[in-house]
DNA sequence: AGTGCAGTTGACTTT
DNA sequence: TAAAGTCAACTGCAC
């Protein structure tokens, strides 16, 4: 038998037909491509994975099928270990080649990845890894980062090419179950697939997305009002270059209106970019404190009373509880909210970072390495660059949503407490709790503690940490390497003692709403 | 019509 | 992406 070796073309977080430079690399060597999804359990078993997020990338790659089959050949799924699903198609056909994206993902995968990049050298397999995004691999220096991020997203993106059918099996995408996740109950989860995706982009920048830079801070609106492309960025349903460049073409052409939210948009896909870069510089950011002095500050909050009433949503805070509660049913969150939720875990509570990261990354669909560690670290005050921010868990509910109408959809127990009381059962008067049918600690909790006095020990632990004359030193080279030279932060150079003065939008130099 | 004053607003600092 | 505190300028109002 004669056998004609493969392209193989390995999708990961790149689930598009698109905008795929892999793909098209592929099939420019006029070889037989072979578009391949390895499923790997062990992935999904990592306790950053969930149901939802698998559920979701299945139903991407059920898309992705559907459209490589209108090319001419469908996408091929396997089950298993990468290498070894790698390693019995090159017994079985022959690879010529192995084309797959530059991702960033987590440490598991970064091993993953170098397990991979072993095994195609020593079978003497060439490799070619193009870029998709704006990360730079070894980026030697964050200086012309935002210059570089805009030429790339301005190049013209690859349009899918023609693909040869091949005789082999197609294989079945596998269920959450048979993976070995346990059920995840998401009834509001979002839908996978790049058709899903760019029925939210057009619709978002067709003017869905008008009132977005004030709507984006309430939960109230958010879910309506931002984009809601996060799951697409994170499974590859659609590029972060394939919204800008709509973006760019809706501030040309689209509805007058329009352009303070496009422009907003647009500042937002650069910052995906911007947190991707952190981890895929310092891998570390999954597991360890950015900054030396802030290591091993709190306790791990795994299996404690206070992380378990925090990750129910039974915290006795309404406002919190009705957020966590709104996040674990439809797996998303506006982007201030998921900021309180983990400040209030890392602050008030005072536990440390990583459990409640490994939780809210599990109930978020659109979990991404790359932008998940870096924010959360950002959010508990760990990278020493950025001030502390504490969110007032009550201040934010009468600000986001003063008429209570959040809480009484997702706290029910609270539902005929008439605001202001709805924020504050604890402090309502007995016949207001009586009429409303709700029983303090019967249906639902008194507050967890004193959320003013638990602020006022986190802010001293916090500030605390930050005195003494190593803390300066280590934050100026944290900045150096990870912070935005847009920013208008201090740079190493500055003339010491030169005033630091941070105008309102150098304070938007880690601003995301 | 000017004065005193309490309360408000906004800019800025500190934690 | 915070919140609380300080301070000075401003406002509305009574007299």
């Amino acid at each position: 038998m004669i056998r004609r070796p493969l392209a193989v073309v390995w999708f990961k977080r790149d689930l598009r037909a698109t905008d795929h430079a892999a793909l098209a690399l592929a099939a420019a060597t006029g070889r037989d491509v072979l578009p391949l999804w390895i499923v790997e359990p062990a992935l999904w078993q990592l306790h950053d994975a969930s149901g939802r997020q698998y559920e979701f990338h299945a139903e991407c790659a059920a898309a992705l099928r559907d459209d490589l089959a209108a090319l001419g050949q469908p996408l091929v799924v396997r089950v298993g270990d990468a290498v070894a699903v790698l390693a019995a198609l090159h017994r079985a056909h022959g690879i010529a080649g192995l084309f797959a994206h530059q991702e960033t993902g987590n440490l598991w995968t970064y091993a993953r990845d170098r397990r991979v990049r072993a095994w195609v050298r020593a079978q003497g397999i060439p490799l070619h890894e193009p870029r998709q995004n704006g990360v730079v691999r070894a980026l030697p220096s964050r200086d012309g980062w935002a210059r570089q991020w805009e030429r790339f997203m301005r190049a013209s993106c690859d349009v899918a090419p023609a693909l040869r059918p091949l005789a082999i099996d197609a294989g079945t995408i596998p269920d959450a179950a048979s993976l070995g996740l346990p059920p995840d109950l998401c009834p509001g989860r979002q839908t996978g697939g790049a058709p899903a995706a760019r029925a939210l982009l057009d619709g978002f920048l067709a003017g869905r997305g008008r009132d977005y830079r004030r709507g984006m801070s309430s939960p109230v609106t958010a879910f309506d009002q931002c984009s809601r492309l996060s799951p697409h960025f994170a499974a590859g349903s659609l590029s972060v270059r394939q919204a800008a460049q709509a973006a760019w073409a809706a501030l040309d052409r689209g509805p007058p209106g329009m352009r303070p939210a496009v422009t907003s948009f647009l500042s937002r896909l650069a910052w995906h970019c911007h947190f991707t870069q952190k981890l895929e510089s310092e891998p570390g950011i999954e597991t360890r404190d950015l900054h030396p002095a802030l290591r091993g500050l709190r306790p791990d909050g795994a299996g404690t009373e206070a992380f378990r009433r925090w990750a129910e949503g039974t915290t006795g805070w309404p406002f919190l509880d009705g957020c966590m509660r709104a996040l674990a049913a439809t797996g998303w969150m506006n982007f201030r909210m998921r900021a309180m939720l983990m400040s209030v875990a890392t602050g008030h509570l005072g536990l440390d970072w990583r459990a409640p990261g490994l939780h809210l990354a599990r109930l978020f669909t659109d979990y991404d390495a790359g932008i998940h560690w870096p924010q959360t670290q950002m959010q508990s005050g760990s990278t020493g660059v950025n001030t502390v921010r504490l969110y007032n868990p009550v201040k934010q509910g009468l600000d986001q949503d003063a008429d209570g109408t959040f809480i009484r959809r997702w706290v029910p127990e609270l539902a005929r407490l008439p605001a202001p009381h709805i924020h504050t059962p604890w402090a309502a008067p007995p016949d207001a709790l009586h009429d409303a049918g709700v029983r303090l600690d019967g249906n639902y909790p008194r507050p967890i503690g004193d959320h003013e006095a638990l602020a006022r020990t986190a802010r001293a632990t916090l500030w605390g940490a930050r005195r003494g004359p190593a803390y300066r030193a280590a934050a100026d080279a944290i900045q150096q390497q990870h912070g935005s030279r847009r920013s208008g932060m201090k740079q190493v150079g500055d003339r010491p003692g030169a005033a630091r003065r941070r105008t309102p939008t150098a304070q938007g130099a880690l601003e995301l709403e």
